[in-house]
DNA sequence: GTTTACAAAGGTATCGTTACCATGATTAAG
DNA sequence: CTTAATCATGGTAACGATACCTTTGTAAAC
């Protein structure tokens, strides 16, 4: 592909101001801040620009301006529909504003985010998006000293650090229990990820059990299962908590992902459901309607928190407010027929 | 967050430096190639950064070097799973070897591809890596242009521009289909996607075509259907060709996700798959095997293909050849119970 | 012991843009 | 009609790193 020519220095702005007939600055003007040039020049740079077809070099306005239009954003795993749609979102409104998408995964640990987000501030994001609020101290202190601005989504924290946009995790599971409770079913099982690193998982565990306790409930005897976020992980759990608990009459998974591989396992013992046992899970996946019977949920409203989390970065970087606040985005209970 | 104190003017290498009692030019070869300089002098240079909490400036780096360890990888959509997972393994390959990467989606649109490859060029990306090998003409001028490595990923052309990695989409159809044929289905239907600017989902609707052809079967009068790649349009698609045509008796969705809505909607219509339907799919999907009955496709090497992508990129970016190559990844069909 | 070779370290210029300040032109205010 | 205010434009320096070249020191070769 590379043709050989002559070492082809690129167009730069000094080209195209010559080309133009105007000063190298007028240039940097016409075309970062248009209305700050009478239309006359402005057309002349922008044919100027065209006819030579001139790319601003971003490294060196990132240089000098110290602005990077570079958002960074750090998720757990970007293999999972949730996360991959909050990108998505996150990136079709970040992308007219002339802001890039800067994506790692941490796999859910501590050490490999902070690794992330050292090597990410090299490239002087304008902003950074980390998932959940848990984080290691050096993560923080790193960010804090950067003076870049946080934004943490998808869960809820007492006291925000800077912009928190997401859900009660929390609430959320607790509502979704006390619905199980309130339909009658009293040995609840629980199904959910691993909790280390992982602030929603363990919010979504402690909303179970406080719903539970407060109905005078007990969490029942090996109630509890953990495994990574695979369907295959909800089957296995499953069969887990049936030999250990014959007499479930509800089963709580903390992720679709997990109840979709509970259904399936039951499709597959001849299990009713609900009749015999109730499921519900957590986010509302896209299949969620489509299984059979269609699973009883929470809708998280995560294209909602990649959009808002996205505007927020926006408005803060256009001289909004920089005070910590909390949005918090709401869920809601999908009755379907699982349970 | 932001504490007001001074400007805070950042750590420069030069802060090192001197910190270390060494020039510049010596920080900068211990950080970024630690056998040029003495152990003496590297122990010191890396003290003084940890104390000085350095963090270098890519920017400038990038300025001077145009070299700018950014990768810019573009996708129809981030939020299909077989994207995402790609993308994940592109990212833990290039995270070590110290690459970012730059993620856009293009929304199976042209023109969206070719205003994103614009905006990303302007980093200057050491490399871009395309999905497909159907690209505007600009595009690929632009590119050729930039003199940038270009890796084109997940289906194969006749003549390849640059380095692609992926399969042969029209192949595994054709064998797909060839097997539902051995099997003795003759009446088989095809749902896929739009072909529009997909040419995996042309070259896999090719492939179907061409199986039936070599067998002397003819496509089913309207026993082709195309919607968008969503669980629910596999489910709606299957309704519309059985309307058209009662006595079908194979399905041949050109993606699991079709393949699953499919299967979804067999079990609410109660038509037993495979005795009266076969279905067959496309990917194999983590819950392709978790169906019931579990679905019967093709295994697309799916993180092979990220990581190869990567290593090609990164072998490239050392000096590697820069001769067009093709590299085929194969596929495998998978025999499960859906056909 | 002298010459040659090579490694280690430093000096300086430079990448391409934008911040900052200055200038001249135009308009508004008195 | 003068003065101030505002706008459009330009000149220059600087952002922080690395490429390139030079210098110095040490080991190898004869």
């Amino acid at each position: 592909m590379a043709r050989k020519t002559e070492p082809s220095r690129s167009v730069t702005m000094r080209d195209v101001a010559a080309e133009a007939g105007v000063a190298a600055i007028t240039v940097s003007r016409a075309l970062s801040s248009p209305d700050r040039v009478s239309p006359h020049l402005l057309e002349k740079v922008q044919a100027a620009a065209k006819k030579l077809q001139y790319t601003p070099n971003i490294a060196a306005g990132t240089l000098r301006s110290q602005k990077s239009r570079i958002v960074a954003v750090i998720v757990p795993t970007i293999a999972h529909s949730i996360f991959a749609e909050t990108i998505q979102v996150m990136s079709g409104i970040f992308r007219p504003a002339g802001y890039h998408l800067l994506i790692g995964h941490s796999g859910y640990s501590l050490e490999e985010e902070e690794s992330l987000v050292t090597a990410f501030l090299a490239r002087k994001p304008d902003a950074i998006i980390l998932t959940g609020y848990t984080h290691s101290a050096t993560t923080i202190d790193l960010i804090a000293r950067a003076e870049v601005p946080l934004v943490e989504i998808w869960n809820i924290p007492d006291e925000p650090r800077d912009t928190v946009v997401g859900i009660s995790n929390f609430d959320a599971a607790q509502a979704m229990t006390r619905l199980l409770i309130r339909k009658g079913y009293r040995k609840i099982g629980y199904i959910g990820g691993p909790r280390e690193n992982n602030d929603r998982v363990e919010q979504r565990e402690r909303g179970f059990a406080a719903a539970l306790q407060e109905a005078g409930l007990e969490v029942p005897e090996r109630g509890i299962v953990r495994k990574p976020l695979e369907f295959e992980n909800g089957a296995r759990a499953l069969t887990e908590l049936l030999s250990q608990n014959s007499e479930l009459d509800a089963v709580f998974a903390a992720s679709d992902i997990l109840a979709i591989g509970v259904l399936m396992e039951c499709q597959n013992q001849g299990i009713r459901v609900p009749e015999q046992l109730a499921v519900v899970g957590f986010d509302d996946v896209g299949l969620a309607s489509y299984t059979s019977p269609p699973l009883t949920t929470v809708r998280v409203p995560r294209e909602e928190i990649g959009r808002r989390a996205a505007q927020e970065v926006l408005k803060r970087l256009s001289g909004g407010s920089t005070e910590p606040r909390i949005i918090d985005l709401g869920f809601e209970i999908i009755e379907r027929r699982s349970a």
